[in-house]
DNA sequence: CCTACCGATCGGTAGG
DNA sequence: CCTACCGATCGGTAGG
């Protein structure tokens, strides 16, 4: 059956009152409404789009979903997710760098904030521990998981635009794993160790269960003790 | 095209002198010649799926990879594969567990050799994590990257067979973190230290390139300095 | 964004 | 293990 289920169509889309005010001039305003909200509207179905593909992706895997899988999961009939994006890889691409951006800024935003209050090595690193934990565990975080186990199918342009956002990502790290191999703390030479510990993070997609295990202080918590010589002087 | 490359099939299946013995007395032998040949032979086909199998679903993914690209692998028809396997999940389970097996036999083996010569329990998880880059990274190493990151696509049931054998392969590893925790060299507690431990390794699947990067006994010493709190008395 | 559809591919099977 | 095949599904498109 191709019939879309009738659970995700948002109230919003039926088309109640639909041009309220257009409808007084009578002709300016015909083919499109008012070009904000339309392109709004747009956006929110594209957007939608892309959670769902989120969503699912990480749930079944890439290959294992299929484009009418995402299609149904928002109400939409099996062939209209091509009016929004050309090809099923466009939207695992779409899926990949809203991931990827949206995980830049929160590191960003709170390492901007622990670094004023305190600069110290091992306290940045404890934030950017927990705020990586956070994006691939925290509630809605289906992107980066997708990023890290369902990048295989990009093409190798697209592949060159995601290792561009992974490097940026990534270069935040050094100069914190830096400092603490200068005082000690961190023992294994730099590039190993900083793909030990994404290893070691990333991991832990495959196994946490946020019913049953740690926090993900609990899991910073840990991270930071294994991996962090203890303080030398005492 | 259904027909297989002519690349792959192997001499030995070319009908060269079938029967020189069994035609001598003419009679006995007849529908099936000496049961060990036979059973032999079935084997090697078997197990020639099986390796392929390997190479494709780590190469391309269980999903991506076609029971014909299989077949074609090994010579074969695009039907013939079934006539081995009963279905294309079976056939992922085969090189699941024969990973699984392997590497607990192989695990079994340097730890035996290693606990005889140096009881010592940083030793022995130098040798733990040393073999276990070898299995992930070695020569031939398809099989368990495909349990790793493929297993989605196994039945309930073979995820219990799976997760048994996880299990015995992991309890080995219990102790000597045990032993290393008791002393302060491991800080974190037990059962987080052991999932990160295997996340840092299990990730070098995703980027160890054997032409560019370090040697599996780099790994091995990076990852034992990352994770140990350098010996405390000095 | 829906309707109606297409060509390709896929896992699997019967029958030898 | 091959031959010949089937039903199902899939990504994608034309035309509105």
């Amino acid at each position: 059956m191709d019939k879309p289920a009738a659970r995700a169509r948002p109230a919003a889309r039926v088309p109640t009152e639909p041009q309220s005010a257009p409808a007084a001039s009578g002709k300016r305003p015909r083919g499109r409404p008012r070009k904000t909200l339309d392109e709004r509207d747009d956006g929110n179905r594209r957007v939608e789009l892309v959670n769902a593909a989120a969503r699912l992706f990480h749930k079944k895997g890439f290959d294992a979903t299929s484009t009418r899988d995402i299609a149904a999961a928002v109400g939409m009939h099996s062939g209209s997710p091509f009016y929004h994006f050309k090809s099923k890889g466009a939207l695992l691409y779409a899926v990949v760098d809203e991931g990827m951006r949206s995980a830049i800024a929160r590191q960003t935003a709170v390492l901007q904030a622990a670094a004023q209050a305190a600069p110290d090595p091992s306290a940045l690193l404890r934030v950017l521990v927990h705020n990586h934990f956070d994006v691939l565990l925290g509630p809605g975080s289906d992107f980066i998981p997708v990023m890290l186990y369902e990048s295989r199918a990009l093409t190798a342009r697209q592949r060159a635009s995601l290792a561009k956002l992974r490097s940026d990502y990534e270069a935040v790290w050094v100069p914190v794993l830096e400092a603490l191999t200068r005082t000690g703390r961190l023992k294994a030479p730099l590039k190993l160790a900083r793909l030990l510990i994404f290893g070691a993070l990333n991991w832990s997609v495959q196994w946490f269960d946020a019913r049953k295990d740690a926090s993900l202080d609990d899991l910073a918590d840990a991270a930071m003790a294994l991996f962090l010589q203890a303080p030398c002087s005492s």
